[in-house]
DNA sequence: GAAAATATGTCAGGACTGTTGACATAAATC
DNA sequence: GATTTATGTCAACAGTCCTGACATATTTTC
């Protein structure tokens, strides 16, 4: 059992607005900056952000269909299949015909897909983990629990669905 | 005085290496939820995210100069200037001559800009202040640190300077 | 005071990413 | 067999960013 601390009061209506207001700021600058250290490696592979994005959820979410991709990522299937070409085209997503149903492609990140993903996610975990390094483990956990009651309950399910897929491949 | 709780153990190189993982996907879909409720209100206006981020900075920044406001953005001024352009032309922004510096074009929300900025910032506040309401001060201020250490030096600085004018318009 | 630097504006063209609308194919379902 | 579903593709357009080049007014420097 560990200690409980005392929970701090609740803070007034006005503190809350002005915390609110100055986090509209927190979330343009920071994730600029958490965007940036990724956008540099992509440029020296001549792809965009948007072939970031379709990589990582294929990666994360291996064997994703095309329509679960598109409703991840919310975009039209004009924009994605632009995206999806060049990934293909570049070996570093495959396709494979569903087993179940044939009219499927899932969607798999070779090989060399897989290396490029992985120094995506090293920068980016990098820069994460010293920003919480000097954090306390509470100050972590706040920042999680904003960071999920800012999102839609909609992608709040999907992040549930990553946490999974983390970790039975961890398994 | 308050109570000083007693500080939780720090965290492990792993345990932070996950809660980073994690915290890429919290970026993704925060960031996107967050600037969906500005988009929204973007359409009716026929306005995009650019003309957005420009209004936001001249608002907080009455008198940025054009100088400014590119280092501010981060983008080019041929960028800038369609942006600026609209928004001029659109009634929403004004340019005054520098009063010591004649090259100088300073930047003013409109009084009709005053109003879509109005919006635009109450739709952001609006939903992270019920993100927040569920959260404990400790939480937030948590959430505060990490979005801080995530920023570059740089931008910390311009979020503390954003902080005073903040304050000093309140005064 | 002339030359150089600075602040701003503008024209031209290209890349990436998103949209709408239309149409095509193969496979599953009713 | 007809319909629906999953996917792909062509075309056109808009927004946002970029590079490169050039112009103007004003300030600073020599």
């Amino acid at each position: 059992m560990s200690d409980s601390p005392t929970p701090a009061p609740p803070l007034s209506p006005a503190a809350l607005d002005t915390a609110a207001r100055e986090a509209i700021e927190l979330m343009f600058f920071a994730y600029r900056d958490f965007t940036d250290v990724a956008d540099r490696i992509l440029e020296e592979h001549d792809l965009g952000r948007a072939h970031h994005r379709a990589l990582y959820f294929i990666g994360t979410n291996g064997g994703i269909t095309v329509g679960h991709l598109l409703e991840t990522l919310k975009i039209t299937k004009q924009s994605l299949a632009r995206v999806l070409r060049r990934l293909i085209d570049n070996g570093l997503v495959d396709q494979k015909v569903g087993s179940s149903d044939r009219r499927q492609r899932l969607l798999l990140v070779s090989k060399e897909g897989e290396a490029l993903l992985e120094e995506l996610i090293d920068a980016q975990r990098a820069l994460l983990v010293r920003a919480f390094e000097g954090a306390d483990p509470d100050s972590l956990s706040g920042f999680r629990g904003v960071m999920l009651s800012i999102m839609t309950e909609e992608d709040r399910q999907r992040f549930q669905a990553t946490l999974s897929a983390l970790a039975s491949r961890a398994a």
